[in-house]
DNA sequence: GCCATCTACAACCAGATGGTTGACAACGCC
DNA sequence: GGCGTTGTCAACCATCTGGTTGTAGATGGC
């Protein structure tokens, strides 16, 4: 599991994860201590889920005193968004190919097909 | 990691797994047996995948004699990109508002501003 | 300089994950 | 009915993961 991409979908195979990436899109920059205030979990645990999703490119820290505010990297999101519609092109390309076989059997046996449909 | 959207992230977190979706796409259903083939470990670790794939939706699978077909299952990519999509945009929509109160701001502090843009 | 705050690092633990091998169930073919 | 093919289930193993606690580093306020 070296490569970014799967670094990238097991870091938001966590639900926490999720939802603290949500909260950085919906809220902007925050703190580990701020990330960390809605869950019932200890600041280390956070501290490793932040960790998570920064080696997996979604989020870069910067420093400020001894803060170390964390910020979202949304063009991470254009990895997956590719990979995803590359995939479901492929799906719907296969499927007119498909259609188009079908037709063709269509044309060769019409009057089968016929009497099949008027069953 | 209950929720699908949790699991459709976690079976797409592993290389081999992204790839059986890959060839699930391109060159349609297919078998255990043809899925295992090109890589190097045991068609029950392909099964054990293959149970991942469809525990999380992406994948169905039906019956012909001893086969089981395995059938891509596009509809649940859309879970992924709705959530994609939506972060993207609070994303942006937040760098808009940024932009605005920036622009308010330079309207109210605007000589101090030209002093540090100078600088 | 000292203290409080914020964060990271290390060690540990239970449970999940990805792999193995072996046994066996389901099915078509002789 | 017996055999080969296909796939699953079970047990086992090493490693990863998400959590804990405890310790320690960096930094600003006093």
């Amino acid at each position: 599991m070296t490569d970014q991409l799967s670094r990238v979908f097991q870091a938001l195979a966590d639900p926490t994860r999720r939802d603290m990436v949500a909260r950085l899109a919906a809220e902007g920059d925050a703190s580990v201590g701020e990330l960390a205030a809605p869950y019932d979990v200890s600041v280390q645990a956070v501290s490793k889920h932040v960790k998570v999703l920064e080696d997996a490119g979604l989020v870069s820290r910067s420093r400020d005193a001894q803060r170390r505010p964390v910020h979202l990297e949304a063009e991470v999101f254009d990895l997956m968004t590719k990979w995803i519609e590359r995939y479901r092109q492929q799906v719907e390309e296969r499927y007119r190919r498909l259609d188009a076989v079908l037709a063709a059997t269509a044309e060769d046996t019409r009057d089968d097909r016929e009497e099949g449909a008027a069953s």
